[in-house]
DNA sequence: ATTCTAACA
DNA sequence: TGTTAGCA
């Protein structure tokens, strides 16, 4: 499939699956008319950046973990710096987790006063 | 119509 | 990221 389908199947726009590209996330081969040609199974690749990418972790690491990701993680040759960069990730992961969490249950509060706001006065909705 | 590269905001 | 320009 060319760029505009793949943009469709992802939900990423095209300009940032060049992006992707020119950071080394995603090698499509080309056309003879120099258009980018994806195979099937980068939909799902791309499904897996984006993941990374909206969990905060920087395109530069996800070239490094992307091709374990969904496998057998094997890894030859341990990476101290890598390791560094990960635990880093992994910690501001769970402080945006915590975050979430904090707001989410404000939600489950706010949520649960609107439902028994008006039973006094107005009756059940 | 769709994609391409490059570049600016 | 969005958008624009000039091609193919």
């Amino acid at each position: 499939m060319r760029i505009g389908e793949l943009a469709r199947r992802t939900g990423v726009p095209h300009r940032m699956l060049r992006y992707y590209e020119e950071q080394g996330l995603i090698a499509p081969r080309r056309l003879d008319n120099g258009y980018r040609e994806y195979d099937d199974h980068l939909v799902k690749r791309v499904q897996k950046i984006r993941g990374l990418l909206d969990s905060g972790i920087p395109t530069r690491i996800i070239g490094n973990i992307l091709p374990c990701l969904g496998q057998e993680i094997v890894v030859t040759d341990p990476d101290p710096e890598l390791r560094a960069m990960l635990l880093e990730q992994r910690t501001k992961m769970a402080e945006r987790i915590a975050f979430l969490e904090a707001n989410h249950d404000a939600l489950t509060r706010y949520i649960a006063a609107m439902d028994g706001a008006g039973d006094a006065v107005n009756g059940p909705r």
